[in-house]
DNA sequence: TTACTTACATACAATAATGTATGTAAAGTG
DNA sequence: CACTTTACATACATTATTGTATGTAAGTAA
């Protein structure tokens, strides 16, 4: 019955599979560590071995998708990036891509979204989300500013105001779309939404365009489809 | 013991005013019926007596804050509104600025975005948010549409996508601020954020200006604090 | 005044979830 | 090969919660 180290890796990350269908399903506080159990195919003793209890199940299933994007973020404040802007960009429309592509971060967007509550023993994962986010922010913010000074802005724009503005757009699609993919089709408009904003705070005089295809050109032919 | 007809509606207020508070300090799942009813000083009878369940009592709660923003939202496609892009902009900084003054909004906001999970019972709650949503969308679209027709819009504006745009922004910040009123000065930047991005949607030819200072020249200024 | 209904309170029955304690067989280690 | 530790499974005790059923005093209508 004892299992090798692996496999034990393998069954804590069973676990954590099941936990975002569970989850995702009936929500936090509504599964008990038994349905989990039951829904990997172990028993709660299983569960209580790998993890001290539900929210710390909950963190550890929330930083197998949040870690890397966190990773990816923290890159955006590099001083010696070439474009900052367009690095900037590129995070946003990575996360955004991700989401469209992968069931597992819709799952787990999802979950931290729509389907958990942020008290007591998620206390301290809120805590998390909240520090994430303000690193995400002080990120996207410090690339902006590397983009002034690069002359990639517009002179009047505020940084952290802009850097605001961007993840709250960006996070406000992700909550929304997760609610509901009716509501937008994110694949095919989330580059248009992102780059409108971006466009406004470019610097007049476009001395460094971005390497794709302009978006303000791209506005202008509605019917494109890519 | 028995109440008259207007003392019952007190009881029933006392309730979901006690609910908001409960709610928010150990989020929706983890109250019981008879914490509420303790917090409101009835009997869980009370509470029976006057909701069919919890999650009646939760839609109960939030309709007290949500329908005056919903009729206030429905305006916005009004089709004989003389400048409907400043109402599309007064709907956007009405809720903000509600956020930031009204502690009750504060409270359910609270609850809806990050202390309850659509599940189960509370999925009808989540389809009702949803069409919300979706109807808020439809009459700010509207109101773009109307505004593209006066010429207040740039001709290349997708009415749909600014509509989205705008709608994911102020939610982006409104779930951010919530989570964490330290994440911006919401009061103070709320017009900045949102005029900055209306900006972007007008026809250039500026012929009907705001009737409030333009944001343009207060971006100008950036030593601007108001 | 009678009769009915309202607005609750109280009591009951059944279930379920949590953490821990203990059991166990096999993997790892020297 | 003996010993220790790991990776779970099983069993237990406690406590909380839900819906309903029933009780009741007072309001309300005729």
């Amino acid at each position: 019955m004892r299992r090798t180290k692996e496999e034990a890796l393998e069954t804590r990350n069973r676990i954590l599979d099941s936990a975002e269908r569970v989850f995702m399903e009936k929500g936090v506080s509504n599964t008990s560590l038994a349905q989990l159990a039951e829904a990997a195919g172990v028993t709660r003793g299983a569960i209580y071995w790998h993890f001290r209890n539900k929210a710390d199940l909950f963190d550890a299933m929330m930083g197998r998708v949040v870690l890397p994007m966190e990773e990816m973020a923290a890159r955006a404040g590099d001083d010696n990036l070439e474009d900052p802007l367009a690095y900037v960009r590129a995070c946003a429309l990575n996360v955004l891509d991700h989401l469209t592509t992968n069931e597992q971060c819709q799952r787990v967007f999802e979950i931290c979204c729509h389907k958990v509550e942020y008290v007591d023993e998620m206390a301290q994962v809120r805590q998390r989300h909240i520090e994430a986010r303000n690193n995400c922010l002080k990120y996207m913010e410090r690339g902006l500013r590397n983009a002034a000074k690069k002359g990639l802005l517009a002179p009047s724009v505020n940084t952290r105001l802009a850097a605001v503005g961007l993840h709250a757009l960006v996070d406000g699609l992700i909550v929304n779309w997760v609610l509901d993919p009716a509501y937008l089709p994110l694949a095919r408009d989330a580059k248009t939404l992102v780059d409108q904003y971006l466009e406004r705070l470019r610097a007049l005089p476009r001395k460094t365009a971005l390497r794709r295809a302009s978006p303000a050109s791209r506005r202008t032919r509605p019917e494109t489809r890519d």
